[in-house]
DNA sequence: CTCCTTGTATCCAAAACGGATATAACCAGG
DNA sequence: CCTGGTTATATCCGTTTTGGATACAAGGAG
């Protein structure tokens, strides 16, 4: 395959692009909104998001919302414009994909 | 990642879902509809294909249309009933995907 | 005949993954 | 207070998957 995204990247991209979060917490995400279908395990999921971080996509935030009960666990990121525009990228592709499969009947 | 299929899993289900078709073909039809985007080597090719088959989701079928030339080296596939339903299945959970990727503001 | 494209197949090093393990802060209940 | 469960991050290891090179050969155009 010849793009920049893993599928567990994208799956990061994407849960960070509604606002700053940390770890655990695009972990749930991604469950949540695949009704369970992808679970990105520990080890998955932190190496993805340091090379995210080492590829310029994500970076390194100061804590979310203030009104959060301060957690001093917790490591929030959020996207950068590189990971925006790779995370609109790799999205349309996938509409594009979607659309296939639609097109092939496999979807309503 | 906890789904069945690899990415280059689906995208050759993909190609295969609106009818059988040789290797090669899969690689452009790929090629195309991510236009050039995604691009599967022979070696991804033909591995991700072994497996498929291996894993009851593809099976080899005698030529495509007798329309076209005969070609002695062409390998025909074609989905099996199970390859239908997780291409099914993975085409949904896309599908959810980029409408979170839309709800986000990713795409329009 | 010759060259370019099509087509399949295999090998190897590198990248990515899954899950286990470790560690620790937070919080509710007794 | 202290105990157990959940939240949270981090790293390690064996396995899977990938990318790209290499090889080989049939088909087709000039």
């Amino acid at each position: 395959m010849s793009i920049v995204l893993t599928a567990a990247g994208f799956h990061v991209l994407l849960a960070l692009a509604s606002g700053p979060g940390h770890g655990y917490a695009v972990m749930r995400f991604v469950e949540e909104i695949s009704e369970g279908a992808v679970r990105l395990g520990p080890g998955t999921l932190y190496r993805t998001i340091s090379r995210l971080v080492a590829d310029g996509l994500v970076e390194e935030s100061e804590g979310g919302d203030p009104a959060a009960p301060h957690d001093a666990r917790r490591r929030y990121y959020r996207l950068t414009p590189q990971g925006e525009q790779a995370a609109r990228a790799e999205a349309a592709l996938m509409a594009r994909m979607v659309g296939a499969a639609r097109e092939a009947g496999l979807i309503t």
